[in-house]
DNA sequence: CGCGAGCTTGATCGGAGTCAAGTGTGGTGG
DNA sequence: CCACCACACTTGACTCCGATCAAGCTCGCG
């Protein structure tokens, strides 16, 4: 399960992968690099030099760093997924969110030395990594960096808030809908398209992120396709209705109204008319709404 | 519904509050005892004179900061309990958070310059306001600070992962029992009694929080009573066996076996004992884990 | 070609959402 | 001090969604 097809390729430098195992970096050009990737201004690149970025190349299904590990180093993607995940006694795999380009890795781990959660690649895969101790002295010597990845940071928390949107919704569909939609939105911010895409991941961590079976993942995958807003094809997903299928996400309540009457009797394009405005208005008062403000 | 009783008091720096016991107190000091509170040493007092920390006071239901406000500061609870939540456009309010004594609030408004969540005070509180722009360059004039903000910042990451713990449960008892073991460990980590506290939100707010309706709640810690775990009275709840909690916490599937069952026919303390070893004891194979790495 | 993992589909049943009353409980004002 | 009201909380009944178990199916890969 966990098979290391060639240590020796897990952790390496830039310079190390081109020239060999025990090459030196220049790690110069590696912060420049992460900063650019970050999308900072790279006006202060002075200092860089003993900045110790290097990179670390991983295979699909590798390993970044395990639960409980001692944490040495912060990490940012520069290509390919990750999941990140909790393992329970039992074996049953939490999934705690997916990560991509530039997204960052492993900042829960600063409070308490070691990771609180696992980290895998999804894909063949590749991570900046910075040394947590160099991260704490950062400003000082690079402020650009710095104010990129406290960005980073931020971003790190706001995404996390996503996952419970996408786990606080009732109704199965509606999970999958926003999912999809968080997914998509992550595409146009790589610059790839926001309506056709392929997602990385498996149907059993899909299940264990939005918090259902797998089984019912296939099943809500398949109800959004026969409502029309969906195209699927194995991992490959086309948004065919893109507001339809916000309409759906916004549903707070189990009852998804008429839509899955309606939408299983009829048969595509006028169902998905119906769809739309039946999301969309639900004057429903909202019993479960609390302004208490 | 968002009344400022008080607008003049809303903000306001601890030498505006010179009213206090303490008399007139300048801003160095709120950066001392900000940092106290945070938990690092204060050994870099110098240069905090301008670091503008204001104290802010609000009332039981009152407002920090309203989703898509534009976010001025970063607030340190120095008193009080707060919820982050976020509302859809039907007036169900998300419950992202409860946030305590020295928790850190607001700061996935960097990335975005705005709040995506909305912040209010679940009854009289206090909090510690540091501009943005200055958490920016805060390394520089206060490294301890820094360190410290830093650590609260990895710890709010921590907590959001906690929320995803809570809500991925499937059944209600096992998320309402991590729920308040969460709670309990914040109640220790403040320096509280573990075993006895006083849950500071209502059930609602406890049911957004968990993903469930707030009728399931009610069930839900009625069950935990009946099964001995818990006494509650009102918001006043008593943990009486903390091994079983946290053995039922434990369940990562539906069927909690025949705990529910059997608790439910018989009484107390022999049922704590079955609850205990059926939870802990269930060498089911778990077919949902998927330790595909 | 065959194996295995991932994925889909079907059948069943129990838990939890929903609706609907009730029962406190705290705050306000007469 | 009590009446009153709004709100928080509890309890019951019913229905239905989705977890679970159980086969098949498809795809990729050795």
């Amino acid at each position: 399960m966990h098979e290391h097809h060639e240590p020796n390729t897990s952790v390496r430098t830039l310079r190390a992968v081109a020239c060999g195992p025990k090459g030196v970096t220049p790690d110069g050009d590696h912060a420049a690099d992460l900063i650019r990737l970050l999308g900072a201004s790279e006006t202060e690149l002075h200092g860089l030099d003993n900045m110790s970025v290097t990179v670390r190349r991983l295979r699909s299904g590798e390993i970044l760093y395990h639960e409980g590990a001692v944490a040495h180093s912060l990490y940012v993607v520069r290509a390919g997924t990750f999941k990140s995940f909790s393992t329970a006694e039992d074996g049953y795999e939490q999934v705690l969110g997916f990560s991509g380009r530039s997204d960052l890795l492993g900042f829960d781990a600063v409070c308490m030395g070691q990771h609180p959660t696992a980290c895998a690649a999804l894909e063949d895969a590749s991570v900046y990594a910075v040394p947590v101790s160099k991260f704490m002295t950062l400003d000082r010597q690079s402020p650009s960096m710095h104010r990129a990845m406290t960005m980073a940071v931020s971003r790190t928390l706001r995404q996390r808030s996503d996952l419970v949107d996408v786990m606080a919704a009732v109704a199965a569909e509606v999970r999958m809908a926003r999912f999809i939609l968080q997914w998509s939105n992550r595409m146009r911010e790589c610059g790839q398209s926001a309506l056709r895409f392929r997602l990385r991941m498996c149907r059993r961590d899909i299940a264990s992120h939005l918090g259902v079976a797998h089984e019912t993942v296939s099943r809500s995958l398949n109800a959004l396709v026969r409502w029309g807003l969906l195209s699927v094809a194995n991992r490959e997903v086309a948004i065919l209705n893109f507001d339809g299928l916000r309409a759906l996400a916004r549903n707070t309540r189990r009852h998804v109204d008429e839509i899955s009457g309606a939408a299983a009797a009829g048969s595509s394009e006028t169902v998905v008319n119906s769809v739309f405005s039946a999301a969309v208005s639900r004057p429903r008062p909202a019993a479960e709404a609390s302004a208490q403000g």
